[in-house]
Parts: structure tokens; sequence; C-alpha cells
DNA sequence: CGGTTACCTGAAACCGGTTACATTGTCGGC
DNA sequence: GCCGACAATGTAACCGGTTTCAGGTAACCG
């Protein structure tokens, strides 16, 4: 391991001439640095980064708090990858890292202040939250702490914290006037689950353009889900058993979209003539399964980017956190509708 | 922040005890550690990770090496998502956390040391690589530098790695046999990238397979396919071109298959009727789409946990490396065979 | 009772950087 | 020729831990 030292002593200067060289070039002389520079090429020098961060308490990482639902061990996020893709290229283009904090299943006392800890232990300079759900106070712990936060799809604001979602309300009213211009009028809907975010703003669109376009809702026709396959198919079920039942359903999630149309075939109905079905997120399947999802689309990787941006914002900027970023939906339409 | 000294000041210790307390506990006599433990939790002590990783050159972390495919931005990893809640959860039972490493398109110069660079920049103690089929250069400098590596799907050795994969020729062979007891014997493959690890074993497997069942391979009954929809799509025409037109396609991979499924159906045939077809991996897709796909299924969160196995038996055993681990895998029968 | 021995604790060097402050040298202006 | 300003560099304290080595105490033994 080459140390600064070790650098100073071959290029004949002072330690604090090299470490001047990386931090604030511009002060040291053109002739000095560039056979600095040249030198710890030469002999590979890197700086160490816990020295670094032990003196500057700073260390260029930022926190992913990314949680499993404990309730629902096989939950997955939607589109967990592209967001990872994203953050992560944004992120280490303002040279910032990303790691991985160890959730419920971690060793040690679970005081709910599990995040804030591996943040204090590791000089963190902030973290990004996707949200599962569940309103871990671990997770409101870290806002209340005045990390510098970022949270998807999860409401928080403080001094130090902001957050990312789409715009959910928009995109449930995108696909009401879809099914309308497509002639339906009795439309219900399967919601998120109310607790979080999207799934109660996707409903309070979903009314908002019923409304608008002047059409009743009828009893019954709001149907709380999970986000799940098999609450999607649950729901389902329980719309088509109603007297008035629906001609299109709009579905506040993909997966449990395709759970609902796969009620609806095992009940025997054709998906679109008897009953169309909207989802939401655009995931993989929404294309694959036949005759093809229509549904309203995120931007995924968007997900990714504003979280970095707000995330060095706040970090860089210093003053203000930035207000929350809404990304804009957009309708995708398939077989279904 | 409450700094080690303080806490010894406060207890009427020295400082090496109370580094002694968190580190050999063993060492200080009973009294003075729980008295040391007590006002630790009081006032909130927390011993500085960056501090500690000067000192002894263990940052406790293992960086993660993930790429997408440069050449295929929109290349999506058929299950990341649970390799990676494996992964964290079996590492964070070891007190290990995850960075995840910044990659091509990172800031910096590129020589194909990026990520020894990082590894050494952190004092990472290991890394996890999860293998994007592109050989990159950076990932084999990695096991070159002596670092602890375990690979995923990616065939690597030396002093200091070893890889995880499934057992993707017995897979195959799986596939093989009960498409065999089907009662097909003009049995086609198409099969993933051989310059990959999974696109290699899986056609050696087939090959051996056929034979063992004293079944001939058919000119053009072996398609090479990349791991991505259209590639399977495109491949299954060629198959259905054929003269000898196989009655069943083994495809090394589910993507592949959706879109191996697709080209029959637009060309036309009854899928299992006409054309049975098994695939590899058993994604999400799989169980969803119509008529359900039979697939060779891999053990999904048996990679993240291996592999933090394997690296920890490295770390903590210093001995040789394990041996590479062979994931069994499994036939789930669907509608397409 | 002197000498080991085992056990516990403390002093201080060290890990590899950053940075406030001091120092040196140059140059222009009066 | 002297002085102040400025640019470039050096000195040394500091960040918060770990660890070697040595010292002190008590028990144990012959």
């Amino acid at each position: 391991m080459t140390t600064i030292r070790e650098l100073a002593r071959r290029s004949g200067v002072s330690v604090a001439t090299v470490s001047r060289v990386f931090n604030t070039p511009e002060v040291v002389s053109q002739h000095t640095r560039q056979r600095i520079l040249d030198l710890a090429a030469e002999i590979g020098y890197l700086p160490n980064g816990s020295a670094r961060t032990l003196a500057t308490k700073k260390s260029n990482m930022v926190g992913l708090v990314w949680d499993t639902d404990h309730r629902r061990p096989g939950w997955r996020h939607p589109f967990l990858q592209e967001i990872l893709v994203a953050l992560k290229t944004a992120l280490s283009a303002h040279g910032l890292n990303l790691l991985m904090l160890a959730g419920h299943d971690a060793a040690g006392p679970d005081d709910g202040q599990r995040y804030v800890r591996a943040v204090r232990q590791h000089n963190l300079d902030g973290a990004v939250i996707i949200d599962n759900g569940t309103r871990d106070p671990a997770v409101l712990a870290l806002v209340e702490a005045q990390v510098p936060c970022v949270a998807l799809d999860l409401r928080v604001d403080g001094p130090t914290s902001t957050y990312i979602t789409s715009d959910n309300a928009g995109g449930a009213a995108l696909a009401v006037r879809h099914l309308v211009e497509r002639g339906h009028r009795r439309i219900a809907t399967i919601t998120g689950p109310l607790r979080t975010w999207p799934g109660a703003e996707r409903l309070v669109g979903f009314r908002a353009a019923l409304a608008g376009a002047g059409l009743p809702l009828a009893d019954g026709h709001v149907v709380e889900g999970d986000f799940y396959l098999d609450g999607g198919h649950a729901a389902m079920d329980r719309l088509l058993a109603l007297d008035d039942r629906p001609t299109a359903v709009f579905v506040a999630g993909d997966e449990m979209a395709v759970g609902a149309m796969r009620a609806a075939q095992a009940a025997g109905l054709r998906i679109r003539d008897d009953i169309a079905i909207v989802g939401f997120d655009d995931i993989e399947v929404a294309a694959l399964i036949p005759p093809g999802l229509s549904t309203v689309a995120q931007n995924k990787p968007g997900f990714g980017t504003a979280a970095a941006e707000a995330l060095v914002a706040m970090l860089h900027g210093g003053d203000d956190p930035p207000k929350p970023t809404v990304l804009p939906t957009t309708l995708v339409v398939r077989g279904t509708t």
C-alpha cells in the first residue's frame, strides 16, 4: 500500500502539498502538481478512503435502504433493477457510492435506530429510501435524525429530506379517460394498499377523473388490494360477483392486474370485450402476457436519476431541500382495452 | 459524535480498555466490561467505522460488481432481486455490508482496473461478481489482484476466488428427459450465448442427455440465441423453417422461451401439441404467461446465500478457497409440455 | 517469604489522510 | 532600499480508533 507520505518523500515535497494536489489543485503550482500527478500514476498511489473519511467526516457514500416486506417474504419491487441501474450510474457520476444497508434481518438490537446507527457508523453522507409499504419506524428515524434523505414513493418531508414519486393521480386519470373514450361508463378500481402513498393517490386520481367525466361510482366498485397477484385475483372475484358488474376496471398495479385478468378468464369472460382492464407500472409481464396489458407506465429510470440528483443537490447545495419530484406517467395501450 | 476517548474518560478507564471491550471482550474483567457497555449504551457510543478500518485494514464491506451489458442497455438479470435479498441477508448476518461498485459508466479513467481501484480505495474485504456475459477485463483484474472473490455464473478460479453456478448441464438433462418421456424424438435447442458459462453448459447437458436417450441431433437443431426475447423469437423462426422441424425445443432461458412461444403462435402452431417448449430459469413470467411455461427452475436465493457463505469462508477461513458451489435445479412442469 | 504466573489495565505509537497556521520567497510600489 | 501583498510550500496537530508492550496486582507454589 503506497501512502501519501511515500509519495511525498519520492516527489520531494511535504504531505500537505500532495494532499492539496488531490483536494485543492488550484493552490499548488502547475509545475509541482504535474510532477506529483505523474509520480502518483507511476507508483499507483490512491488516497485511502477511510483515512480521508476519518479526517473530513465525509465518506462519499450514501446508504440504500431497501427492505423487503417481512410480512411478505416474497415481496419484490416491481422495477428495482431499473432504479438501481439509474441510481448507481447517476450517483457515481458525482463520485458517490451506494452502500446497501442491512435491514430487519441484521444482527444487533432493533430499537428502530438501525439505519441511523449504520449511517453514523459509516459516516454516510445521505440515504436513498425505497419504500416497501411497511412504514418502518427505522426509516422515519432517519429523516428525524436529520440525515439527508430522499425517499421513493414515500412521502417524507423535513429540513433534510424530500421524495420522488410518479404522478399517481394523473396516471390514474389517464387510465380512466382512456376507458371513458372506449365507451365505458361503469368503471371500478382495484386499489393498492391505501396506507401506501401510491395506493392512496391512485385512488384519489381515479375518483377525480370519474367525477370529471360525470360518471358515478357505484357501491362496491372500489376494492382495496395489496399489489400482489393473488390479491388482484381475489379483488376481481369480488367485483365480478356484483349485480352491477363493471365493464372496466382500473387496477392500480400490474401484478394485481395480471391476477385480475386470470380471475376474469376463470369466470369465462372475454377480456376487453366483456371486461376491460388497465394496469399501472408497465412491468415486463405487461407486454408479454397475451393479449398485452394496457397500463400506465412509470418512468422507472427516472426514479433513480431523480433521487440521485435530489440527493446531490442537498449535499452540495446546502440550502433548503429540493422540492419533491413528480415524474410524469404515460399511457400504454395494449390488448386489454 | 461521541468518541472512544470520551467514553473512556467518563468510565474512568483508558481508551485501550474500551477498545478491548468491543474487540476482545474476554480479556477485560466482567465488571469493567459491563460498566463500559452500560455507559456506551447510555450515551449512544458507536465505534467509528472509518477509524476502525484505517487501523485494521478491514472494512467489513464487500463490493458488489454488477454491470449491465453496455451493448444492451436494457439488459436485466433474470433474478437479480432475489439474489440481492439473499446476499444482503446472509452477509449482514456475518456483519458484512455490501458496497455497490460503480461500473463502466463511472467517472475516471478506465484502464481495466476500476474495480481493483475501488476495492483498494475502500479497503474492501472482498467482492461478489454477478456476471453479465461481457467478460469484462476489469472483473478478471479483480481475481488477478488476489482480491477474495466469488462470482456468480462466471467460472473463475485462483487462490482467492471461487464461483457459484447452477447445475446447468443437469438442468438441461432434466428438460430433455422430460421431453423424451412425453414421447418427443426430434428435439432441438435454442442456446444462450456460448461464450457464457451457463450458455455453454446447458448445451453440453442437452447434447449428453440426447445421446443418453439414444436420440439423434439433426442438423440445424442447435441455434445459438442471446438470452433475450427477440433472440428467442428469431431462433424459433429458424427452427420452424426447417424441413425436419422439431416437435420439441429446449430453450436455455425463459425470456427467450417466451419469444419462442410467440414465434410458434405467430406461425399458427399450437404450443405443446404441435411444438413443446421447456425453458430455463423459472422467472416470474413463466408462471404467468398462458398456458404456463414448463421450465428448469434455478435456486435463486441459493446464489445469494452460497455466495455469502463462500466469501465468509474465504475471509475467516483463511485457507484454500472453497470449492465452487453447484446449485441443483428442478423441473417445473406447466402447460407448454 | 521470594518468585512465578495469570490476569487486567494503561501509555503511546500507529493507521493515512486533512488543514490551520507559520514560513519562505518574489515582486511591485513608494 | 524597505515594506506589504501574495503565492507556494512546510510543520504539526488532529480525526477516532487498534495494538504492542510494559506495569501492577493478586494468587499460587515451593
